[in-house]
RNA sequence: GCGCCCAUAGCUCAACCGGAUAGAGCAUCCGCCUUCUAAGCGGACGGUUGCAGGUUCGAGUCCUGCUGGGCGCGCCA
């Protein structure tokens, strides 16, 4: 079963055959005017360049040849040399049916199925998400649904950043800050061996003192105070050598850092209906870090460079003119080396992704590893890349960073609130249901509904509002934050997907009251034709989605669905239309519900049933 | 200095290998609730696709240059 662009691309190649010339041409698309055609075919003019041709002549020759099929009502050569084609009503009604008996609504999965990786690239510890951290967790959510659903094993993993320099810096704070723990970390450290006790006793220590709050007030300071100042830098670099190496209390401050944060971000993640498949971290790869610097080594990929060690990833006449902190330039490969071990001895952001390639093909294997991060760090992911392919940790091509644009104040720089911190993402989430809740009790619901439901039903139009407002965005672009725009509820939004679905779901609950049922479908009105043109254009939306790794392709297939139905909606009365017509009518609105039920969910977007 | 990305309606964004009249939403204005949820529907207004060249029968899309903006460039992640 396929879709009636592909069925008629057939048909049009086969007709351009025919005609003596190549059928690659004969490919289809939707039209463009679509006042007059549903489908159109532009091959007639490429044609016409390599057979020295008229193109209206070879558009006329393929239309020949195409006329008596009988999915088409009207084929006609147009314009310049185009092949408008309008589909029939029988042919409408049929791939309606097709896609209602369909459990995946006409949409197709993939022939090869892979094994897929899909990695967030994840927060880091000790600092709450703010809603910049939007995007990576919404996008990768999206793109493992969207290639679940296509067929592929899909593992997606948080990868939080918890084991660099960042980590040094705040056991330096804390203990700076705080001398019953800087005592308490110093004894264990001394002490090298914790029984359960003393770890007890320390977390109930850390417990008291040390919140997520206090994290994000330390972090900036020591962060700013470590590019300023350089022995600061230098024992927050000591202090990070030492925790990988497991110093026994800065380890279980550490693991305090760490417990904190994960309950912020569960909470997070949660209230957004993100899931992982794994919480690793950077620190999960900590003991594979050793036997790979001694890989590289030996595969004699390593080499020392003021006082650290690198692995050079450029090819041979790959370089790059560089200008030195003294003004004069000088010639170096490019892309720059991958950093393996710092000069403190320390593992590094690139170290750590490495390994996590090399732990990743040992445990799972994958085929393909997307990297949902920022498009600030292509390069290096491209160095990283580069650097597993060389020590053969994966195969060439395998490994792909799907990036994205920041997200931007309305100044065109990265967002900040009015008081110029970052918003967070709680505050964000909370901000948003609080608005919707105040539309539930206007538009007379709050009383309606029970306090569990109404409450759910706020946070479902919340999160629908704000992942709908980004992901209807193409991925690579950066992009506005507007506040307004995010927590808006009409016109181009999540709400309006899930009223179009819960005035679907109203039809057929007073439908099922009255013993009527849905029947076969009969195509007949413009807005009837228009809708079945949309369910028709589901398989290639997700196609162009998974191909491109882009969510913005669904979320627009969501919206003009949803769009459609509300048009047909308000032309053609289904209750009160005479049996045949509302039992195809029915039929019709319960299959949109279906598959815009469906699309919302490879969104990540939950469905309400009343609003 | 070198490199990557971007520039489309007043604003925020789309546009399927280069194809007909560049589409939505918001905002503004005008209509539509005694019939299935008006978070809706219909209509109007709104464009020299940053500028200048080039390739092509045809360019928002490809190439070159320029302007403007964002980002990156080994011991942060």
């Amino acid at each position: 079963m396929s879709d009636l662009k592909r069925g008629l691309s057939e048909a049009v190649a086969a007709a351009f055959a025919a005609a003596g010339l190549p059928a690659e041409l004969g490919r289809v698309t939707p039209s463009d005017r679509p006042d007059l055609a549903d489908f159109q075919c532009n091959g007639a003019l490429p044609a016409a360049k390599v057979a020295k041709r008229d193109p209206r002549e070879i558009a006329a020759e393929v239309v020949a040849n195409l006329t008596g099929d009988p999915r088409l009502a009207s084929v006609e050569a147009a314009g310049l040399g185009f092949i408008n084609m309008r589909v029939s009503d029988q042919a409408l009604s049929a791939r309606a049916a097709e896609i209602a008996a369909d459990p995946r609504l006409g949409a197709q999965a993939v022939e090869t199925a892979r094994k897929v990786m899909i990695d967030y690239g994840g927060p880091n510890v000790a600092k709450p998400m703010h809603v910049g951290h939007l995007r990576s967790s919404i996008i990768g959510e999206s793109l493992k649904r969207i290639y679940r659903f296509r067929g592929d094993t899909v593992l997606g993993d948080a990868h939080f950043g918890d084991w660099g320099y960042q980590m040094g810096l705040l056991i330096g704070a804390v203990t700076d800050e705080d001398a019953s723990i800087a005592a308490l970390v110093e004894q264990l450290n001394a002490k090298g061996e914790v029984s359960d006790a003393d770890e007890a006793a320390a977390f109930a220590l850390f417990d008291a003192k040390v919140s997520l709050a206090d994290l994000d007030r330390l972090y900036p300071l020591a962060a700013a105070r470590g590019k300023t100042e350089p022995d600061y830098r230098d024992r927050a670099r000591k202090l990070t050598a030492e925790l990988q190496a497991r110093r026994a209390g800065y380890f279980l401050l550490w693991r305090h850092f760490a417990k904190v944060t994960k309950v912020a971000l569960e909470r997070d993640f949660h209230a957004l209906g993100v899931d992982f498949d794994l919480w690793k971290g950077e620190s999960d790869v900590d003991e594979l870090i050793k036997p790979m610097v001694e890989d590289l080594e030996a595969k004699g990929l390593l080499v020392e460079d003021q006082g650290a060690r690198i692995v050079h990833v450029a090819g041979p006449n790959e370089t790059k003119k560089k200008k030195l902190p003294d003004g004069s330039v000088v010639v170096v490969p490019s892309p720059d080396p991958l950093l393996v071990v710092s000069s403190e001895g320390s593992a590094m952001y690139g170290t750590t992704d490495l390994a996590t390639i090399l732990d990743r093909k040992q445990s799972f294997g994958p085929d393909h590893v997307l990297y949902a991060v920022d498009q600030r760090q292509a390069d290096h992911f491209e160095i990283v890349f580069r650097a597993a392919y060389l020590a053969g940790y994966a195969e060439k091509g395998s490994l792909e960073h799907v990036g994205f644009g920041t997200m931007n104040g309305t100044d065109g720089k990265p967002f900040k609130t009015r008081e110029g911190g970052v918003l967070k993402l709680n505050d964000m989430i909370v901000m948003t249901r609080d608005k919707a809740r105040e539309r539930l009790h206007e538009a007379g619901l709050g009383a309606e509904l029970d306090p569990d439901t109404f409450e759910d039903t706020a946070h479902k139009v919340a999160v629908a509002a704000l992942k709908f407002a980004d992901l209807q965005n193409f991925r690579g672009t950066s992009y506005v934050f507007d506040l307004d725009r995010f927590s808006s509820f009409e016109g181009k939004t999540g709400p309006y997907l899930l009223y179009q679905a819960v005035r679907v779901k109203s039809v057929l609950r007073k439908a099922q009251a009255e013993g009527a049922e849905p029947g076969p479908i009969v195509v007949a009105e413009p807005a009837e034709r228009d809708l079945v043109l949309l369910l028709d254009a589901y398989d290639q939306a997700l196609i162009d989605a998974y191909d491109k790794k882009a969510p913005n392709f669904i979320a627009e297939h969501a919206y003009k669905l949803a769009q459609a139905f509300s048009k047909f909606y308000a032309a053609c009365p289904i209750l009160s239309a005479e049996p045949a017509v509302k039992a195809s009518r029915l039929a019709l609105a319960q299959t949109t519900l279906r598959q815009l039920e469906q699309a919302l969910d490879l969104l990540g977007i939950a469905a309400t049933d009343r609003m």
